[in-house]
DNA sequence: CAGAATCCATATAGATACTG
DNA sequence: CAGTATCTATATGGATTCTG
């Protein structure tokens, strides 16, 4: 506190932000369920899409990329006809389990009061 | 395994994703940096904005209204004049701590594993 | 099958000006 | 001081078409 005193204020900048470096792969809207979905076995292309709702073929493929580019994911082509790609989780990947259970268990538990939190400043503000 | 056999493929669906309340809210360029800045004292909203590099006033507002709506930062309007408003980590907001350590965590366990895996996807692939 | 490429609607970010 | 309102540039998302 005597540190920070004056005007020795800190700055925090975005590029800093180690959190970043895992935020920005995973909090976008399919990462995790594609990492869920191939936390069993490994999975091909269509199989990945048929199991996540909603997804298109591009925003899966951009999804699969970036998490290949960053070793989360590995990628394997099967030179058959028609083409077979195999997706799968790996070492580095599997990683990944420990903030995701601690991010979930934290969503579990306090999911009632957010949403009560919610409610309340609705109900103060909004009509 | 012998649950999912034939063509009982279960269906992951965004909406039904927990971890998305969580993401949804923190996972923003922001957000983190807001509650990191929190974290000591309360502040005013041109304090934090000072201390948040590059951050723009209307994606403040807009950052410190989310996370008041959901409960994680409360806001005290103090009726001087010039007006002050004063923003501080509620305790559910604090409940956040264990999350963001353990996300913490990896960053900096893993990102060397990850900037390899960059450097090896980049070589392998781009030009 | 696994994608690349293209086009278009919309959402978001940023800058600017204004107000109690 | 702490916003709101507005406008615009740009990014993103989704649908569609095409290909090795």
């Amino acid at each position: 506190m005597a540190d920070l005193s004056e005007n020795r204020r800190k700055v925090l900048s975005v590029a800093d932000c180690p959190s970043r470096l895992l935020l920005d792969q995973i909090a976008d809207k399919w990462s995790v369920l594609v990492i869920a979905a191939l936390h069993d076995e490994p999975l091909r292309f269509n199989e990945i899409r048929r199991r996540l709702e909603g997804v298109t073929q591009k925003a899966l493929t951009q999804c699969l990329r970036k998490l290949e580019r960053n070793g989360i994911v590995g990628r394997k082509v099967i030179p058959v006809s028609p083409i077979s790609v195999e997706y799968s989780i790996t070492p580095l990947g599997r990683t990944l389990q420990e903030p995701f259970k601690v991010l979930y268990r934290w969503t579990v538990d306090y999911l009632p009061a957010v949403e009560q939190a919610r409610q309340d400043f609705d109900e103060r503000n909004g009509a």
